[in-house]
DNA sequence: CTGTCGATGTAGCATGGGCTACATCTAGAT
DNA sequence: ATCTAGATGTAGCCCATGCTACATCGACAG
């Protein structure tokens, strides 16, 4: 491999986290609008805002952006809904979070840390490293 | 636990991993820069656009925002060196990478794989995961 | 009916990180 | 001596994400 080649790897490698991190701001907001709707029936800019411990403001725009990619949508009583894209990335989303959770567990992380930690790393894990986790924790159950 | 305090919990999780991103850049800069002073000697503008894949503008302007942190200094023959700080943010850095790389191989991911992997997750893991994963990887050597 | 308060929205600003286009500076070739 | 190319630096733009301050709007108390 010449040493152009390595360079052109790491370029692209660090074009995919930076890429990643575009991301992670939707899909946490998609997971926190499904969880709201399952535990209360709504989803508005005050519980988000209690959630993310942001402004009003930066929920609002940030909704915005991500209704325009429709993941989202308004209803007329001012809650908040996901469309089906959107149901599907909070559904992945959600089910990635569990298994990360659950691996950390396993490996002997307390579950304060672990829960801390999945948030952290769950927007940056390959499909094939889930699938690893995913088999450990079937080896070890 | 009270809602409230579930919510503020979440907020202050939240709040870190914003923090951890703000991080993320210096440490891949002062990472990349010790790398290339081990392998070349020199590590200039131009050496590190090719790394990160962005434009010299962009990596004349992280450059400065780490030095004004007092992690990186430029010689007067125009390359960068690395504070003392900055040594060991290097050294922390590089530990953990190989740490999370040896840890992710170990689990049955491809060595390409964990390579990118570990690039994305190593800025988000507490102690506590690394210090599991450690464990883990003496267990099963 | 009106005042107040909570929720939402808008205006305008800062910072970080990306870019292109242009300017400078130095070293090597002619 | 000058021309060119590579490396560096500056000017100025874009967008995402944060903020405060102010405006609106709806519901409920008085």
């Amino acid at each position: 491999m010449s040493e152009g080649e390595v360079k052109m790897k790491s370029a692209a490698r660090h074009d995919r986290v930076r890429q990643q991190h575009s991301d992670e701001l939707a899909e946490d907001y998609v997971e926190a609008i499904a969880d709201l709707l399952t535990k209360s029936g709504q989803a508005r800019v005050i519980d988000l805002q209690g959630i993310f411990g942001v402004s009003h403001v930066s929920v609002i725009r940030a909704l915005k952006r991500i209704e325009e990619r429709k993941l989202i949508h308004k209803t007329v009583e001012g809650s908040w809904r996901l469309t089906e894209t959107g149901e599907a990335m909070a559904k992945a989303s959600s089910e990635r979070h569990e298994l990360v959770l659950n691996f950390l567990q396993a490996l002997g992380v307390s579950d304060l840390q672990a829960q801390v930690d999945a948030e952290g790393m769950e927007h940056h894990l390959s499909s094939e490293t889930l699938s690893s986790m995913r088999r450990y924790l079937d080896q070890n159950q």
